[in-house]
Formats: C-alpha cells, sequence, structure tokens
DNA sequence: TCTAATTTGTGCGTATGTATG
DNA sequence: GCATACATACGCACAAATTAG
C-alpha cells in the first residue's frame, strides 16, 4: 500500500502521507479501517520508525487518523480536503478558454490548485511538460489538439488521472474525455441550416489545418456532398474580394472582423448577397453586425462537467454537442 | 564527474554547470537522479561551498534541478535548452490577457519558458504562489491588481527578479513595473472626449470594487468635479432601466452586452438618447452597434515591452497610456 | 522522546579582478 | 590615475528540514 522511492527528491514522510491519501481517494482504505503498525511500515519499506511516526502524525493533527495507545492507527475520515493539484495543458492562450477554464474552477473546492500549462501547437513541447510534472499532480486535463503523436507522452501517466479535453484522437481512446465530435456536429448544424444555406449558390470554408480540428474539415466535405452544394477550402481572406451569393464558415474571430469589414466595404448585405457563420459562441456576437450565427459547443458545461467527473472520480467519454444558434447573418 | 579547470578563464561556478549539463547530456545524470552534496563537491574540488552553491542555484531557476531542505539536489529535467524561467502571476483568466501574453511570448526567445498562475483576486493565493515558486524562475512578473497586502509576499523576491503588471501601489514604487495610470489616463481621455460628452446630462460609471482598479473611481470623481458635471457610481445594471441622456461608462464587457441589450429594448438611440464608453478595446467592438467608443491600453505593447525589458535587464517604470478611441456610441 | 548527523538556506564579511566613466 | 560598480570567489555561523538510532 506504501510506496516509497528512495531516489526521489520528495522526502520520504511526505511519500507516505501522499500515499494513505491516494488509498483513501482510491477506495483502498476506508473509514475505520486500521491501518498498518508503524513497525510493519518499517520493516517493509526500510524506513526510521520515527519517519513513519512523523507521517501519522501529520496526518492526526489533519484529522485524518486516529492513534490508540496499545493498539493502533484507525482511519478517522474519508474527507480528506487534500490540496488536489490539477495540471491542466491548453494548446493556446485565447478567449474561448476562458469560459471553460472559469467553469472549471467554479465547480471545483476552493482547496483544488489548478496550474495552466501551454504547448503552443508543439509536439515537443507537449511531451516535455508531460514529462517534467509528471507525478507532481493528482489529475491531468490534457488539450493534444491537433497534435499527432502525443500517445507516448500520455501513455507515462497513469492511465485513471488522465482527462482529454476538446478533441481526441483514436489512439486515445481508452482515456476519460470530453471532446467534440466536429465531424459529426458540423454536418448536423449545417443540416439544420439547410435551408437557409440554399439560399447561396456555394458555401466556403476558412481553414487553417494549424489551429483547426481535422474532423472540421471532413465533415465540411460529406456535408457538400451529400448536399451537392458548391464549395471551397480557403486559407485567408487577405487580398481577396468576397464571392457573392456564398456563405462563409468562418471558425476564427481575426477573420471574422476582416470579413465583416470587408462586407461592408464591398457594399454587400449579410443575409442577402452573402451569408456567415461563425464558431465558437462570444458574448459580443449576438449583437454584432445584426447578430452572428453561430455553431459552438457550451464550454461552460465542458468546465462543470469536467470539474464533476474528478471530483466524481468517474470515467466517461462525453460527446460536448454543438449547438447551433441562428441569428441574422445566415 | 565534476571538472574543474584552475587556470582556466570561466569561471568555476559555470564550469559546475557545464559539468553537469554535460552529464545530463551524456546520460550519466538522469531525472530524479540525485546530485552530490554540496559539501562534498566542495571538498574534492577544492572549492569554497558558496561557489558550488551559485552553480546549483543558478540550475535551479532554470528548473534543471530541484533542492530538498534535508535531503539535497535532484534532477528535474533532462532538457538543458531552457536558459530563462519567468513565472507569471495574473490575476484571472479573461480575454484580455490574451494579447498580452502573446505578445510577451512573441518577443522572448525559444529557450524562455513562461509558466502562467492566476490568483484570483485572493491575497492568501497570491503569497502561496508566490512563496511556493521562490528560487525556481529566473524572473517574476506579477500583477497584484487591487490587491492590498502584496509587499510583505513580494519582498521575499530578490528586487531586481520582480516585475509589476498592470496596476502598481505607492509601496510597490522600489519595483520595475509597466502599469496603466488609471486615473490620470480616465481624467485625459474623458477631457478629450470633453464636447461629446457634454452632449448628455449627466455621466454613470459602472464600477465593481473587486474587479476595477480605485484609480478609476478617483479619476472618474476629479473628472467630474472639475468639469462640474452631474454623476453617479452605480455598482450593476439588473433590475435598473436606463437613464435617459446620460453617458455610461462601462469598464466590463458581460454589463456591455446588458447594457446593449437594454438600449435596444427601451428603444434608445446610441449617441442621442445615451451614450456609451466601453474599456479595454477587444476585436468585435470596432463593429459592434456601429462601433463602440473605447478607451484602451495596448496590451500587445505592455506585453512586448515587459519582454524587452527582460531580455535587456533593464529596470524602468513605464506607463503604458491609454488611448481614447471615438466611434458612433458616443 | 531525545540526540545526533547530514544537508540545504541565508546572512554577513572579505577579497580580487574587470569593466566603466 | 581614480572612483565606482559588478561579478566572482571564499569563509564562517546559524537556522531549518530530514532521517536515523
Amino acid at each position: 500500500m506504501i510506496h516509497i522511492k528512495k531516489e526521489k527528491g520528495t522526502p520520504k514522510y511526505k511519500q507516505i502521507i501522499a500515499s494513505i491519501e491516494n488509498a483513501i481517494l482510491s477506495g483502498t482504505l476506508k473509514k475505520g479501517d486500521q491501518l498498518p503498525s508503524l513497525n510493519s511500515i518499517r520493516d517493509t519499506n526500510e524506513l526510521s520508525r520515527d519517519t513513519v511516526l512523523t507521517a501519522f502524525n501529520e496526518l492526526k493533527s489533519r484529522g485524518i487518523i486516529e492513534s490508540i495507545v496499545g493498539k493502533g492507527y484507525y482511519i478517522l475520515s474519508d474527507d480528506i480536503h487534500v490540496h488536489l493539484k490539477i495540471f491542466l495543458l491548453f494548446d493556446e492562450f485565447n478567449s474561448f478558454k476562458e469560459d471553460l477554464y472559469n467553469a472549471f474552477i467554479h465547480e471545483l473546492d476552493k482547496n483544488v490548485r489548478v496550474d495552466i500549462y501551454f504547448h503552443h501547437f508543439n509536439e515537443d513541447m507537449f511531451s516535455k511538460l508531460i514529462s517534467e510534472n509528471k507525478g507532481s499532480y493528482n489529475y491531468y486535463v490534457l488539450m493534444p489538439a491537433n497534435l499527432k503523436n502525443t500517445h507516448n507522452a500520455i501513455n507515462e501517466l497513469p492511465n485513471d488521472k488522465v482527462y482529454i479535453l476538446d478533441q481526441t484522437h483514436p489512439e486515445l481512446s481508452n482515456y476519460s474525455s470530453i471532446y467534440q465530435n466536429f465531424e459529426k456536429d458540423l454536418i448536423l448544424n449545417l443540416t439544420k441550416a439547410l435551408s437557409l444555406i440554399k439560399k447561396y449558390s456555394k458555401i466556403i470554408l476558412l481553414f487553417d489545418e494549424k489551429k483547426q480540428p481535422e474532423g472540421m474539415l471532413i465533415g465540411f466535405h460529406k456535408f457538400c456532398k451529400t448536399n451537392k452544394i458548391e464549395n471551397e477550402v480557403i486559407h485567408s481572406l487577405k487580398n481577396s474580394i468576397l464571392d457573392k451569393n456564398s456563405v462563409y464558415i468562418i471558425p476564427d474571430d481575426k477573420n471574422l472582423l476582416r470579413f465583416i469589414k470587408k462586407v461592408k466595404e464591398e457594399s454587400l448585405i449579410l443575409s442577402k448577397n452573402v451569408g456567415l457563420i461563425s464558431y465558437n459562441e462570444t458574448l459580443l456576437k449576438e449583437i454584432v453586425a445584426g447578430g452572428i450565427t453561430t455553431i459552438s459547443t457550451d464550454f461552460s458545461a465542458m468546465g462543470k462537467q469536467l470539474a464533476q467527473m474528478i471530483l466524481n472520480k468517474k470515467h466517461l467519454k462525453i460527446e460536448n454537442t454543438h449547438n447551433l444558434i441562428i441569428r441574422n447573418s445566415l
């Protein structure tokens, strides 16, 4: 039950405490259970009796165990307000993370520490951050985004401590996750808006393969093929004029701004000469340019569910669905 | 393992660092391995204990080794390419940080590691994060926001390794900083817009003392007094109808959205019956509701200047000024 | 529970060489 | 030539943590 790594940097008595906390968290130890005696722990782990004692004393002072002279140590409470530490690895810093992170934090206890890291779509950075912080956190929430070789790095972590967020990949299918099914949900929501889309003669996706998920591209092509709609994928709005009678799908907000400015410059009228579907709902889209149609997942729900999954030790694979909010831009 | 050439020009402590880096590169030292103690290195290499210590301290702040009192030094990371580690302590996760952070990262070298933390306007958290990470970074960039008792915590860090960001306080005046002068710049920019403000009979500030800086409130009152304008400070827009012929200053974007919706609901017309000045420029404000007048600092410039100050080891106190962008909402 | 050994952390003082103005 | 600042190096003393016996 108690594992001590002699070579490791963390003090032995702290390793003992962590072992017992983890045993309680995992259910191996329950309220009322007797702990092994000081001497037996000393013998089986090659420790000094005092080292075990200091560990037990700290647990006693925290009210987690009690000692009865002549009998032994017993678990008093399984309610560990252990300062749970969570490792949260995002792709990049952008405003969509705001709702997700804040909902996540809000749902967690105050004794929980969440540290944020960013891999900036760099595989080396992703692996390095994980291996550097391996063992220092209770849970690892990872956003692999569209990185390819994340499996080896993630594999070094304990399977039940890992949660995959936002985008997942086939080789990560054995981990708990809350993810978006970009392919399925894009098709679903475009189909919902089909009658409006048919007002236009062409549908154009603005796609950056570095930032956007592949599923979005696949879903786009499938939707167009099924419904026999003329389509195009472009990578930038710069140095181009807009196609009249086309509907644009714009996943990124900087291009959204460019697009709306172009609409004005070229004296086009949204929902008449040109249509717009934006990705990811943010505060002001409700009122920008008369209201922008968005396809978006609920990032708050995502953060909240993630927190609950961790707190309740559930291991699920949840699809966080996309919703279509039809506004005047379509 | 550690070889020091007495005659050589390179400082001894740098030779120690190089020895350890080489040992990591060659695989002699691996992650988790314990290093020889300060005293033993002193003895076997005829050095001062202090010389070994300075070498180890540099490796520690680069994140390559860690120290544990009473035990020893241990290898943390085998990535010896990181030469600079920066501790970045924000108040909360919100979209204004995006530009700041991205400009900061972009200006820095690739071998620089920046770790982000959040104190969530909690003084204990602020102090705890600093004391936990003391000694583990080369530089500490701190956003004390409107927290009161930050001085003691910050004081534990080496004076020349600290940079204060965004808001500063009189007791932090001996630290390098890039800050906004909310009082001065609010007065300045409101004065610039005075002729437009005078169209209205009253000026109303929406103020949340937990989130907004005190200087904003002081500047507001001074401006109103100087120009003899009827004024009011409110804390929420909920359950209230808007004052006609008033101009609202709204620092927070959630209330901005509420406000614009109310304007529509109550059939008011921006820049006629009611005016609006928003704080902090974000992407879409240029086009929301015909364009929103904003007072904003340049967060990108702030991030860029911060990076340059750190890279060039300059110690300055820079006021990052506010700009007024007049648009149709006023 | 007490003592002891080992190790890091920190503060203070001193000295030397080098670069700067 | 002189004054000053800075980096480097050394020595000593005491505090605090870890672990062992």
